[in-house]
DNA sequence: TTGAAAGCGCTACCAT
DNA sequence: ATGGTAGCGCTTTCAA
């Protein structure tokens, strides 16, 4: 059985009190010698304290709960990572949750968390409703990334998705293209309807038109990707660049392309969002734009924190610049 | 502030114990009425038990803690999933936590996850020993998974290395090749260690010669992977074959051969070992040892919670079996 | 079938 | 500077 903080009491000859004091207020006043005789015990007993106990009481459990759809996506696993990071700083620790992208398990996870008393809560699942609004009516902190809600409030940490489809396009577009296709997300989200817009913006910058005829709706995927891929060339057979939403649906196209015996980039310069790790291991390598994905999950468990706290906020969102990074599967315009 | 056991027990006009009781002990004797009115007052106040004071009360807390090198890695991300899925059949969530291989992040980590109360650990990480001696001896619950503890007693979770080895000798030899060399995992893991032995001992099925001319001892990264093939073209040129320890092994090997001028398949077959998703999208696509991922995380989370439960476990220890995938880096042996 | 009461281990308030 | 004590919300034993 592990010792309890009455058992160091009793070795050190004090009061319970006396001891939670010497461990917890580092600047109230106790006796050195007291303090003392107090660490010894502590020392000799190899005493922890319980923190189960202790949440009891203090009603804090310097625990937070962290939801995601797909922690194998690389994606999510790196903005856990920088979550874990600044919460293991601030001595808290996170149960994570997969949701396979699954409502009701999302919905449940989220009720589950909730009444194993973590302090808060990093979303960065896509859809959150129901059990978001008693969240935020009770005042229960939480925060978002990688997704700005639209509908509830809220706070986030995101990166700039118009920029970083405009940083796609500006490249492809000094390479000397002006045939650009985009392939996107699903358009009920916020990443895909913000960089479709990124995309119309920059063309309209460079004096492009923008047409339907070249932009083609898809899933976050790779299979999605490959089947619109082949609906672009139906409607759009003369685009010389092609900027997907994402990564796996840049693969999915890569494949569509090699299937019409087309080269990439000889005949196709191809663009991805996310720089995924395997991307620069295909071939050729996939131009892509990076998010800074560690920082994003860092910020927003830092900012978590902080809301637990009670600290005030500078701000109720936080936007973080994406990079492009260029590799193979873009090159000049030929002739 | 949430309703407790008391304001359930105060509308429904009886004792907490009872509203425990209606909660807790299915089976117990329990007026129907009385349930009734319970379940009513339940519902109206949206009780939910505060799960840190019945933590507190049980000294259980249905809670699991997982420690692993690097979530980001898809090969751990997998294991998590399937820990998680069975953790939470059985009511429990999993405390993530990242040690970026660093072993004084590991000890720190599993102290912490002990004085939060976690009911046991899932260990995937390469070196425990001071910690653990501490666990094994006050027959804290824990198990490894991936990895068989040589010194340590402890339950794990494996898949057979030397079947997989094997495995992929096997293919090889089938192809027509004879000049296999192996790039081996360092030598003081036992995963390192078996699958050099599931190497050696295929050839010796095969009535092949075993030389250490042909093995070249690498860290499990791509890197030295890189590295690590260039040193065997140098001691062994002959080779058309290579089974890489694991797939950024293989990865680095790849681009050994293609800096040499040489073609895979064509000059060398090359099999790498895990899997992982990345492989598949490789040119030319990787044959790699698949491992039951998912299954081995899922296991050791059911069998952590089995020796939680005081349940008895049939054995100290399940193999799981690999299986080939084969793809285009392997072909005939030329000629 | 239900109620009363103790107590899990800790912290924080109030005394002294 | 330290001790005493109540109580966080729950479960569980004992009694009725």
């Amino acid at each position: 059985m592990a010792a309890t903080i009455k058992d160091v009491a009793d070795l050190a000859g004090v009061n319970p009190s006396t001891v939670s004091r010497v461990l917890n207020n580092a600047g109230l006043a106790v006796k050195e010698e007291t303090r003392q005789r107090i660490m010894e015990a502590v020392r000799i007993l190899n005493y922890k304290p319980n923190a189960v106990a202790r949440s009891l009481r203090t009603r804090f459990t310097q625990l937070l709960g962290m939801v995601i759809p797909d922690i194998s996506n690389p994606f999510f696993s790196i903005l856990f990572k920088g979550a874990e990071a600044a919460a293991s700083e601030k001595g808290f620790n996170i149960i994570l949750g997969n949701t396979d992208d699954q409502k009701a398990r999302e919905e449940a996870l989220i009720q589950e968390l909730r009444d194993r008393q973590v302090d808060g809560l990093i979303l960065a699942t896509a859809q959150v409703d129901g059990a978001l609004e008693n969240m935020s009516l009770e005042g229960y902190p939480y925060v978002f990334v990688n997704r700005r809600p639209r509908e509830t409030a809220g706070r986030y940490v995101v990166a700039d998705n118009i920029k970083g489809a405009k940083l796609a396009i500006d490249h492809l577009v000094a390479l000397g293209h002006t045939r650009i296709a985009h392939i996107s997300g699903p358009l009920y989200t916020d990443v895909g309807l913000a960089r479709l817009e990124g995309y119309r913006l920059a063309l309209k910058d460079h004096g492009l038109p923008f047409s339907f005829e070249n932009v083609v709706e898809s899933e976050h995927n790779e299979e999605a990707g490959y089947w619109s891929a082949l609906e672009l060339f139906r409607k759009s057979p003369e685009v010389t660049a092609i900027f997907a939403a994402n990564d796996p649906i840049a693969i999915g196209v890569m494949t569509a392309v090699y299937e019409r015996g087309l080269e990439i980039p000889g005949d196709i310069s191809l663009v991805g969002y996310n720089d995924l790790p395997v991307v620069s291991k295909l071939r050729p390598p996939l131009t892509s734009v990076r998010l800074p994905l560690f920082e994003m999950g860092y910020k927003a468990a830092e900012m978590l924190i902080k809301i637990i706290s009670g600290e005030p906020l500078e701000q109720d969102g936080i936007v973080l610049e994406p990079r492009l990074m260029v590799r193979e599967s873009t090159a000049r315009m030929k002739g």
